[in-house]
DNA sequence: CCTGTTTATCGTCAGGCAGACGACTATGAT
DNA sequence: ATCATAGTCGTCTGCCTGACGATAAACAGG
């Protein structure tokens, strides 16, 4: 019964990208402006058909690059410096989710730091970066100029929904949270980070006596900065270590 | 660029299946005798081709009640009396996982209770259920009768694996667990579940309190059961909380 | 019937960790 | 100099877990 060659419809098959990072305290991520239609003129996740001869990560990491310029870690590695996390995220085949054709989109999630270039992309359509409460408040949506936004483009706006859930939950047990902060952080931005993210205020005190003392978390560099303003905060770079046990509580009334 | 109908390459997609349960102290995977080239022979994980018009939940769902009988719970609903536990794992699609043509298979995860029948299927392949420990040790791996088993065919082992990752993190923090359990079943029947999962001793006094501790986990029924031996035990069902919190921590060297 | 075995269930106690929060330090801004 | 802003170190209390003693209620066998 299996894999008789006539019998198995036809599937085109794509990536999506569920790209994060944090800008100005919030959560936000990456869409571009559909220039065809269906959806004409509407935001969408990033994304591309995948190619006969590449693997889905492959062309994952290829789309990222071409959209923002950066690299994917390796898979198994550590987190590199100015590189993005990717993984693969989950798998869309509704028959009705793109009108056209079927169309199964293998989503992934990338965590990247804050661009300092805000468009670096390969190609000319427009791209921004757009907080996601925004993109996700359907009904109340508004732009950054206050004009009302559309919801995103085919099921886009679930697929950003599980990607946002995915990270939010994800760095409660793992070190991901320094996938959004550069090379060298302070305590205080990657406390910014979970503040962001999970949209919560967390102690100072105790977000540093947690992530100091777990071991392999945090590295010190020995150096300090003053770029946050306040006493000079020391600079560590992301350790070895990628679970966090215990983890990190997420506050929750 | 995107959805140039003649810019597309065709795939082939498929759902696979990772079927878990315990029996006899020991968590078990469902694999199916493949009866044709390529790896004719070799046991693999039951799926099949995703229809033209067919949902990828659909189709898992459609997959497993033909392999097993078992009715797949929906989504969002509780864990149902006699139903099984379907999620989507991730999504495989190497260029080369399938010599002949190019196949992406969106994996899915199924947590089922011991089946009274052993061998309840639709079709006339040959299935069973093996011990994951001997399905994963593909070097020093022994079929039930003593005699050196294949590996699994394609990359089904790694599917495997992952499906059976996912299961052993997810019953740390869900009330999961119980999707292995008959639809009333004792805290010691539950425990044992924990220990064929994670392939470690729990206390029983520990374990007992937490669980009984936990708001929402299990309702009793009222009765009481002795069909493990030894003093009569409350029988419980599956309570409406899926989140456990704090989380039954998986004990570690 | 008495005894040993098995499983279930309740209790106690010490250590670890998180939340709340006080205190002090080191910068830059006015 | 003074204030505002961040960072860092400590203390205390309550909750939860792991270790483990004790009791309860069934069955098996002599």
């Amino acid at each position: 019964m299996p894999y008789d060659p006539s019998a198995f419809p036809p599937f085109a098959v794509t990536v999506d990208l569920v790209v994060l990072t944090v800008r100005r305290h919030a959560l936000c991520a990456l869409v571009v402006r559909r220039g065809e239609p269906p959806y004409q003129g509407r935001w969408a996740l990033p994304g591309g058909f995948v190619r006969g001869d590449e693997d889905l990560a492959t062309a994952a990491a290829r789309e990222l690059a071409e959209e923002t310029g950066l690299q994917a870690h390796d898979p198994a590695g550590p987190v590199v410096a100015g590189g993005a996390h990717l993984e693969q995220l989950a798998t869309y085949g509704d028959p009705k989710r793109d009108p056209r054709m079927r169309v199964v989109s293998v989503a992934h999630l990338a965590l990247a730091p804050d661009l300092p270039a805000p468009r670096p992309g390969g190609d000319a359509r427009s791209v921004r970066w757009a907080p996601v409460e925004d993109l996700l408040d359907q009904e109340a949506g508004y732009g950054r100029d206050g004009e009302p936004e559309d919801p995103l483009a085919f099921d886009h706006a679930r697929i950003l929904a599980d990607g946002v859930e995915r990270a939010r939950s994800k760095i409660e047990y793992s070190s991901l949270a320094t996938a959004f902060c550069p090379p060298e952080f302070t305590v205080g931005e990657l406390r910014r980070v979970y503040e962001a993210v999970w949209g919560v205020a967390l102690d100072p005190r105790n977000f540093h006596r947690k992530v100091t003392g777990t071991p392999g978390f945090l590295v010190p560099t020995g150096g300090t900065t003053t770029r946050q303003g306040g006493r000079p905060a020391q600079l560590f770079r992301a350790g070895g270590a990628t679970l966090l046990n215990p983890p990190m509580l997420r506050p929750e009334a």
